[in-house]
DNA sequence: CCTAGAATTCAACGTATGAGGAAATCTACA
DNA sequence: TGTAGATTTCCTCATACGTTGAATTCTAGG
């Protein structure tokens, strides 16, 4: 019974504000933002939740802090983009297949999860997307129509996340990586390099 | 002062149960799962919480009576997929705009963000878009690939509330009507009609 | 008219939550 | 070495929640 916790600051380097970090990450992909608390959080970093209120101010705060895309836009979209024009479409389609099907997962559920059930996550959500994705977009498409363009590629990504991930509807759940591809390929193909009305 | 409410069964014939069931409705629609208290629904039916449990049993089981489609899948979606099958997809596109324009964009939300939001209740929708909509879809299709098919066009459907409605990023949430629509019918029409491979 | 049962409220319980303040222990720099 | 500031815990507050049990008032059927 060495192990009881005693106030005041532990010896060595602390690392504890990572540690709260990570925990609040994974709670908030894995049960939305109403069904994360400071509690639950300080629980798995292992530390009182006072800790988590003082390093991150509120549960806000700390939702803001963590929220994140499980890959820079900035770097991946402009090489999806760039390219032979006539295979774009499938290029990200197996880019968002790969990524829904590797560790990105956790964080793209999470993202969609919280937007879904908090107005301050979902303004915190739609301020990542609106300003690091479709800008990004937008910027390497360059007409006209690219934020509409952008934003109907990004509806089809958060359908996908729900419907395959979140709420898990068959067969679309149980279909395989390259078939999903397939099937999903030329929507891209279209939104991004096709005419939108016709 | 001779509103005070009073204990016992009030005069006349009663419809108190309708009146939670709608305001649960409504509340589930507007702010998801976690947020929706049956305290807050009693308060909006001007009736006393433990009336609703009453009636109702438990906040999941108010959540599973009160869960509908602004439509009726076996009623519509026949309608739009006979007819010409080279406007299927349009067709498609109208009426889904059409119900996110109108009344029934509260209870899409709704059940959109509740499944995001509570396990039971994404099971509850599961089960509800499996069994109606796909089901109905799968069996007008009549092909092989039909509920591939059916859950992908769910997806498109899923991800346009998400993020025209949910999260509101732009400019897809000031999009026109009939821009939004000219921009989705040609996914709608690959899904339903072409080829889902090559 | 009587009574079984339905509708309705009140009060309460146990639990959980986000947050704040005060105290304790450590690090780091002068 | 001393001390300001960072890190950490404990205790507490005010709220809110879902649910239960008992009491009260009404309706409906015999």
């Amino acid at each position: 019974m060495t192990d009881a916790a005693r106030p005041g600051r532990r010896p060595g380097t602390s690392t504890t504000r990572d540690a709260i970090a990570d925990a609040a990450g994974r709670q908030f992909a894995e049960l939305g933002y109403d069904r994360t608390t400071i509690r639950g959080v300080a629980r798995e970093a292992a530390v009182d939740p006072a800790l988590v209120v003082h390093f991150f101010g509120s549960k806000q705060q700390l939702f803001a802090h963590v929220v994140e895309l499980p890959f820079d836009p900035a770097v991946v979209l402009p090489q999806l983009l760039e390219g032979d024009r006539a295979d774009v479409g499938r290029r990200f389609a197996t880019f968002v297949v790969g990524v829904l099907e590797s560790d990105g997962r956790e964080a793209m559920v999470g993202l969609v999860r919280a937007a879904a059930s908090e107005p301050a996550a979902a303004e915190a959500v739609r301020e990542l997307v609106t300003r690091r994705v479709i800008g990004t977009i937008v910027t390497a498409l360059g007409s006209d129509d690219a934020p509409l363009r952008a934003s109907l590629v990004g509806a089809q990504v958060v359908g996908l996340v729900m419907a395959r991930h979140v709420v898990a509807v068959e067969p679309l759940a149980a279909t395989a990586p390259d078939t999903l591809i397939d099937a999903i390929a030329p929507t891209f193909q279209r939104l991004l390099t096709e005419p939108l009305t016709g």
